[in-house]
Parts: C-alpha cells; sequence; structure tokens
DNA sequence: TATTGTTATACTCTATAACTATA
DNA sequence: TATAGTTATAGAGTATAACAATA
C-alpha cells in the first residue's frame, strides 16, 4: 500500500494560450474543405452584390438559362432546396421580372420557369463575373492545381 | 430591305426537361466546394449525433483540449463565431460537465477554458469517430488524392 | 394513392447594438 | 479608450405539417 499524501495535489500551471493550435482540425478534411467553402462564398457574394444576386438566385438562374422549362421540383433536387423555401426565391426573381413561369407542357400542376430578355442579360454578366471571381479565389493556385482540386472535390460529392 | 413577315414569330417550343443540366455549375470551384462540404457535414452529423455533438461543439471541445486555458474570444477567431454566439455554446458544454472555467493567469476580465475528465474522455472517442468518418466521406479518393486536396484546399483559405 | 406547388410555422444560425467589468 | 464576456434581439437560413390541384 502506497503512502498517503496529505499535501494538496499541485494546481494546474493555468497558463494562457499565446497562439491558438488548429493542427489537429487542419487534419480533417470537413474543416479544409469548410475553411475554403467559406473563403470563395465571400468572394462570391462581394462580387454578386452588384447584380443583388445571392448565390442560391445565381444558381436558380444559371439552372434556368441552360434548362428552360425546368420546374421547381427540379431545382429543389439539382440545388438541395427544399420546395416551401424555393418558392420565396422564385417568386423573388418574377417580382424583379427576371424570369416568367409558364405553363408546363405536359404536367398541369407544374409551371415551367424561363428566363426574360432581362434575366437573360443579367445571368450572362454574372456568369462572366462567377468565371473572375474564381480566378480570384483561387489566385494561389495553378492552372493545374485548380483541375486537380476540382476533380478530387467531386470525388467526394458525385 | 427585307420583306417583313406578318406572321407572328413561332411560339417557343415549351419542351419539358428531362435531365438537369448542371455542367456550368460545375466549372465553379464554390459549386464543387460547397457540394464536397456539404457531403462531408452529412456524415459527420451522422456519426457525431452519438456524443450529441454539433461540429463547433467538436471544434470548441477540440480546441480546449489542445489549448486548455483558451479564452472565449481566442475560440471565436479560430472558429469565426461572433462573440454573442459562443456564450450558449459554452454554456451548454459547461452545463453538461464537459468544459471548466476557471480564472484567467493574468486577465480578470477573460476566463480560461479547461475539459474535465469527463469532456477528456469525450473528445477522445469523438476525435477518433472524426477520423473514422473523414475516411468514409472520402472513400473515393487514394491516401495521396487525400494529402493532395488537403493541400490544394489550405491554399485557397491560408 | 402520389406528386407539384403552396401556406403557415418553428427552429437554427448568424448578425448588431448595448451593457459591465477590467485593461 | 479599448477589450472580454454577456444580454437582448433581429434577420437569414432551414425544417416539418398540411392543404388544393392534378397525375
Amino acid at each position: 500500500m502506497p503512502a498517503i499524501s496529505h499535501t494538496p495535489p499541485p494546481t494546474p500551471p493555468l497558463a494562457a494560450v499565446e497562439t491558438v493550435d488548429t493542427s489537429f482540425l487542419e487534419t480533417l478534411m470537413g474543416y479544409n474543405a469548410r475553411r475554403a467553402s467559406l473563403t470563395i462564398v465571400e468572394h462570391f457574394m462581394r462580387r454578386m452584390a452588384v447584380y443583388e444576386l445571392r448565390i442560391v438566385d445565381f444558381s436558380v438562374l444559371s439552372l434556368i438559362s441552360r434548362n428552360p422549362g425546368i420546374t421547381s421540383r427540379q431545382l429543389c433536387g439539382t440545388l438541395g432546396v427544399l420546395p416551401p423555401n424555393l418558392v420565396a426565391i422564385i417568386g423573388a426573381l418574377e417580382k424583379r421580372e427576371l424570369i416568367e413561369r409558364l405553363p408546363h407542357p405536359s404536367d398541369r400542376r407544374a409551371t415551367g420557369l424561363h428566363l426574360s430578355p432581362a434575366g437573360q442579360a443579367l445571368v450572362a454578366q454574372a456568369e462572366v463575373t462567377a468565371a473572375e471571381l474564381e480566378e480570384e479565389a483561387t489566385a494561389r493556385l495553378t492552372a493545374t492545381e485548380r483541375k486537380t482540386l476540382m476533380r478530387l472535390l467531386q470525388k467526394i460529392y458525385r
């Protein structure tokens, strides 16, 4: 049986933290993907502000542009937005006269979404800006690294 | 001068969209980073549910573990959380008796955050799970690709 | 019976202003 | 005067339930 010490255990040092050690979090793909994603999102919001477009608005317009007649349901499935939350998004874009709702050719429950001429002009400009800001946000990467990064990210989510 | 047609312009075809073309969005780094990030986040939330930890809770515990005595302000700066929003997070972890607040050695305005023994045990388990789920989420990548991806993501946000 | 689009609503996350105690 | 931590609160984003019209 060991001797029992009657002195209290030593008080912990309680030193102040000088610089925060984030090395463990940086070994996690989730942490790195999130940080990188947030960085690009910042660039995006700053550059798209002139068009008064959020990321979801830009995505919706771009998808309608390349898929004229797409339905709300298809947009929801593609972008991971729940149907009730798309209503206000579509409504606002329609109120700005950037998109139009036309009857769906074969399903009277649905409506086909189309860009107005103003919407086509806006999305054309916004897509140029999007390409530019991508270059900005990934300026520290070479063209080859950019392609590699794109490919590896797609391997995760596809 | 060309002849003027008096017939109305042809009605647009209004064909239904069969499969949604997402090829343009897939050329954007922001889109790919966000999709990949969301995929990993899903894995994370599912696996961390047993510990009742959200990503921010895990991050806070892991940072306190490696930086005992870290202040709320330092956590905010590291994780990009605003001070008012950290209060409830810290409060809940303290109520669960996973962390303890001890006086800061040199600044009486601040409090140093420390893990309780229960908190240390939980974070140790959670970090193992985190490493496992990372493997799951990036299962389609080789070890080399994983390292490359990590490096390229860090080049964007650092 | 299932699906599209919608309303209402609740919950979470994020952001801003203002206060106290201390530096 | 500036900073750490806090409260109250507002706004954005995300979630579920339920309904009418149509498939």
